[in-house]
DNA sequence: TCTGGGGTCCTAGGACCC
DNA sequence: TCTGGGGTCCTAGGACCC
């Protein structure tokens, strides 16, 4: 048996465990440059405030109902997040982190029926004892299944934040309920099609044929089918090497003109990029730079910008990242200050591990000297903070500012803005 | 005026090999 | 006029996830 743990409304339940006065008021969590409501609780959502939709379409929506709006805190959810997965680990030692807020457990030779229930019980108290963060857990024989089962674990309070689909009886009448859009693996596209064949919910997908199936989804299908039926077959890889590392943000307001602008922001993405993959201790042989302009002016003119480029040998290197990125920008650049590039970004990819690097026969680069210099500043960064030392065409940031004007504090990772608890 | 960020996997088709 | 058979690798694009 699999167990899903999920946090509920995660980003919303972390901004509740600092400021209580939150506890029963609505509340959304915006992204970055306060752009959509990505988070909601279920106060917010009973308000009809939609999944993404943007902060200025919600707005009077959100003011007339007191909604308490934040400005995204990922130095707090990631922190609340590790806390979560530290506390699970203790329950199952087969933990596979799927997201920041949801994690699969094995629960294999842990029981069955009751006593595999209690078990669930016991981790979901735990966990909101233990981290303030209101947690759900399904069970079941498959992963597929153990979505199935969170997702009427949120839904019924009655469950005790626990829902287990262990029979045959309990699953054919949890996917008679579930519409077909609501499985894990079916999205948008799937879903329109699935319908127009017919299907409108979870068990009739299960009662198509193999081969249906293998034609009109391909193989991913066939597996989700096969798990929904109570054959597991999904594996999630922890995959603690990622094959792409993306570092993108988008511009506050208009966006911005000018390549000295654009030139700062991808500068800083490519060094983000290049402290990420030391991080995870790896190269990157390929590197994209990228910038756009907002899809959604079709009064404004449009000219993307999309380089990439092969180094000679694989690299973490800051300063060689962040030049390399910033020539790629500006070979593409179009000459002009016409077109306003409201994101961009950097990507680095055919990653590998720093220790199995290919050399180049023809490379004249003093790779020791480069490697030495990078020591003596990683070494300070990691003291004092990072971007303590930085390349030049870094700047101070003040060019391409994100707009964040409802942010919390860094409770729990910023010793200036811990809690404080008055004592009178 | 204002519309997020970061990933993985699969497939088809082209280029290439002997 | 007639032009084989069997592979691999790479890439772009689409679909999905949170």
């Amino acid at each position: 048996m699999y167990g899903l743990v999920d946090c509920n409304n995660f980003y919303c339940s972390c901004e509740r465990v600092f400021n209580p006065a939150l506890r029963d008021v609505p509340v959304v969590v915006l992204s970055n440059n306060d752009g959509c409501v990505i988070a909601r609780s279920n106060e917010a959502k009973a308000l009809g405030i939609g999944m993404g939709v943007p902060y200025y379409q919600a707005r009077n929506l959100l003011e007339a109902n007191k909604v308490a709006v934040f400005s995204s805190n990922y130095a707090l959810y990631g922190d609340m997040s590790r806390r979560v997965m530290m506390m699970l680990a203790d329950f199952s030692p087969e933990l596979t982190q799927y997201s920041i807020d949801e994690a699969f457990i094995d629960l294999s030779g842990l029981g069955t029926g009751n006593e595999l229930y209690d078990y669930g019980r016991k981790i979901v108290k735990s966990i909101g004892r233990g981290t303030g963060i209101p947690v759900t857990m399904g069970i079941a024989p498959t992963k597929t299944l153990a979505k199935v089962a969170g997702h009427y674990g949120k839904r019924y309070k009655g469950y005790g934040g626990v829902c287990m689909i262990d029979t045959d009886e309990k699953r054919t009448k949890a996917l008679m309920g579930l519409p077909i859009g609501e499985v894990w693996g079916i999205g948008r596209r799937n879903k329109a099609r699935l319908e127009s064949a017919g299907v409108r919910t979870a068990w009739d997908f299960t009662r198509l044929s193999e081969s249906w199936v293998r034609q009109l989804l391909t193989v991913t299908g066939v597996r989700t089918w096969q798990e929904l039926r109570g054959t597991s077959c999904i594996d999630i890889d922890e995959l603690p090497q990622k094959k792409s590392i993306c570092t993108s943000r988008s511009f506050a307001d208009g966006g911005l003109c000018e390549l000295g602008k654009v030139e700062e922001a991808v500068a800083n993405f490519a060094a983000a990029c290049s402290r990420k993959l030391k991080q995870q201790h790896s190269c990157c042989a390929t590197l994209t730079v990228f910038a756009y302009t907002s899809r959604f002016r079709t009064d404004m003119p449009h000219y993307p910008i999309n380089r990439t480029v092969q180094f000679a040998v694989a690299t973490n290197d800051q300063q060689e990242i962040v030049s390399t990125a910033v020539k790629a920008l500006r070979a593409e650049w179009p000459g002009d200050n016409r077109y306003h590039y409201k994101k961009a970004g950097v990507i680095t990819w055919n990653t590998m591990p720093d220790k199995a690097i290919q050399a180049d026969l023809f490379d004249t680069t003093d790779r020791e000297k480069q490697a030495r210099l990078a020591k003596a500043i990683d070494t300070i960064n990691r003291k004092n903070g990072h971007n303590t030392v930085k390349v030049a065409v870094q700047g101070t940031g003040s060019a391409w500012q994100l707009k964040h004007e409802h942010s919390s504090k860094h409770y729990t990772t910023d010793i200036k803005e811990i809690i404080r608890v008055k004592t009178q």
